[in-house]
DNA sequence: ATTATATACTAAAACGTTTTCGGTGTCAAG
DNA sequence: CTTGACACCGAAAACGTTTTAGTATATAAT
């Protein structure tokens, strides 16, 4: 076994009281003995034991992620990015992070409850919010901490960071109208998801404010961003009698298939056609042409993320309960040039 | 504060232990007692504290899995795979899945030996392994229970879930010169990693059990397997004044890079060139043309992984120390039909 | 000389479990 | 009536820490 407080109160003849407190830097104790003991940890290879630390302590010093297999939280090609960033500031702040997925079969609230109430956990990252979500009512109501990636259109208060995808399509699409399109296509997902709706949203706006009309025949909503899906849906738009000049696409992995199904029909993207994607993920630099996209910071969000739930943890004051990022428009070959005749 | 043994056996008017072993199905406790102790513990909605639980048995429940932002691990386009599997099969067995990063400044073995020696797990799932891999030689230094994806060249025995890459790609580059080929490119990885140098050798056996030589002008080796190293390295076997007419790809990313460069050129894949890819990454499918590979069960290896670890933990026999597993060559367009004149 | 104060240490409780051991009480066998 | 067996329950120790309260000694102040 490895060596406890208990081995070096006994080399040095001292009481574990001691041994904890020279280990702790406690102002109460000889700095000659205090000395003596950190040379012994060393000599034995001592390590306080985290677990018997955070029983005496009642914290666990671990931040909870629940994850889905379904849904677009670990198929999402983001994913990667958000974890390491994650992981990257919990270690920062000394934090474990234990992922866990959602047993199937069992509601998400239960998949929180099981963590929180077994004491695994001290609070919670959420990521891919719904536009009404019965984990966030749950942890608001049971007082849980947690930070969320995302919004609700719940009337709750809860700290949150996000993307403001409704900002950022809505900009991308106001690009494409100076570009000189007049008919844009859209391609969605399901808009029980906060942000697929946020996103949908800012398609419409962009519209309205430049009194081009809304037809829901350019509108398409796909189950999930999968490129299967967006190449389908893409098929969908182009088959109209009256099919659009621009798509703005709700993912690059739904884009890279509607890229595909331009190209099927001999399409040049880009110039025929103008496509936007939302994420910016890293093959969005090369596909052929380049994907024009609107970038999610997912660096800074994980970040942020865990550094409010730290602070939430420790009870110091939030900087900011809500912070919403914009997203930046990365433009590449796929959205094209200003076009001369509309 | 959630309740606790105490507060049931006060309930009850009861000891802690009678409860304790009341929910844990002990034989010395009456059938009516059990019976109150189990309805209690529902009334008061109660759970067990695991921490308490585990600090008692010295066993954490938890696997340990190291990421690595720079290497192959969190990057890589399975990885969200890999992880969703051993998620699902540690829940199946009740264990937690601790995931940790590497401190940037500290070795790979401190990653390690910070998280098992400060008990926060019981043993550890390692992927990405190198031929002289230094975590590898700790763990089976210090007898530390764990089990890794991949092999090395060292002389260790330790349990291992690995793909036969070399079978893997010998059958593809086999498949290749069956269609006609007689000159074959192949694009790698650095051959510290172990399956990096396992897949080249796949390349070489099967060049040379075809009588076909070996030239280091088709062999190009990359830092790591991104979609511009692919595209970098292509170019450059295109610009050979006697270019190949097939290339094998060491992974997928890096053969959609390969793609848009012959593309680039005018080269129509599965027509004037064959590319043969690794991973069947989900896009894999959907490039254009769709890509010929092999894949890797991720699904699979992450189960056993966590079945052998746990296996390990528990003390019981191990069904297989070593499983090596053949990755079936899928094959779709980018390898093209027969070549009529070689 | 007495009291107060500071210093350096220890004992003991606590965190929430599990588990060993011993102690009842009941009942049947001798 | 004694003995043993059996069924049921509880006391207590243990896991490895931290922390509170307290003790002993030395030093300073009165």
């Amino acid at each position: 076994m490895s060596p406890t407080i208990k081995d070096i109160a006994q080399l040095l003849h001292l009481s574990v009281s001691t041994v904890s407190k020279a280990l702790n830097e406690y102002p109460d104790v000889a700095p000659e003995t205090k000395q003596r003991v950190q040379e012994a940890a060393r000599l034995l290879d001592y390590s306080p034991n985290v677990i018997a630390q955070r029983l005496q302590s009642r914290r666990t010093g671990t931040l909870g992620f629940v994850v889905y297999y379904g849904g677009n939280s670990i198929s999402d090609p983001l994913f990667n990015e958000l974890l390491a960033s994650m992981l990257d500031a919990a270690a920062h702040h000394q934090y474990d992070l234990l992922v866990s997925g959602c047993p199937s079969g069992t509601s998400r609230p239960a998949a929180y409850e099981r963590m929180i109430k077994t004491g695994r956990v001290d609070g919670f990252i959420v990521d891919g919010t719904d536009r009404h979500d019965d984990r966030i009512a749950y942890l608001c109501r049971e007082e849980i901490p947690f930070v969320a990636f995302g919004r609700t259109d719940q009337n709750l208060d809860f700290p949150y960071v996000d993307v403001d995808g409704r900002a950022g399509v809505c900009q991308a699409v106001q690009h494409l109208i100076d570009l000189g399109h007049q008919r844009i296509g859209f391609i969605g997902l399901p808009s029980f998801s906060f942000c697929a709706h946020d996103r949908r949203q800012g398609y419409e706006t962009a519209l309205q404010t430049n009194d081009l009309p809304l037809e829901s025949d350019l509108m398409v909503e796909v189950e999930a961003g999968s490129e299967e899906n967006g190449y389908r849906a893409m098929v969908q738009l182009l088959e109209l009698s009256h099919p659009p000049t621009a798509v703005m696409v709700s993912s690059d992995l739904m884009a890279i298939g509607a890229l595909r199904a331009a190209q099927e029909r001999n399409l040049a993207v880009g110039h025929d056609l103008a496509l936007i994607g939302f994420d910016d993920i890293s093959l969005a630099a090369y596909t052929h042409p380049p994907l024009t996209t609107l970038r999610q910071p997912m660096a800074e969000i994980g970040q942020r993320l865990v550094d409010m739930l730290v602070c939430l943890l420790e009870n110091k004051p939030l900087p900011e309960r809500h912070v919403i990022l914009l997203p930046p428009l990365i433009v590449r070959q796929s959205s094209g040039e200003r076009r001369d005749n509309p």
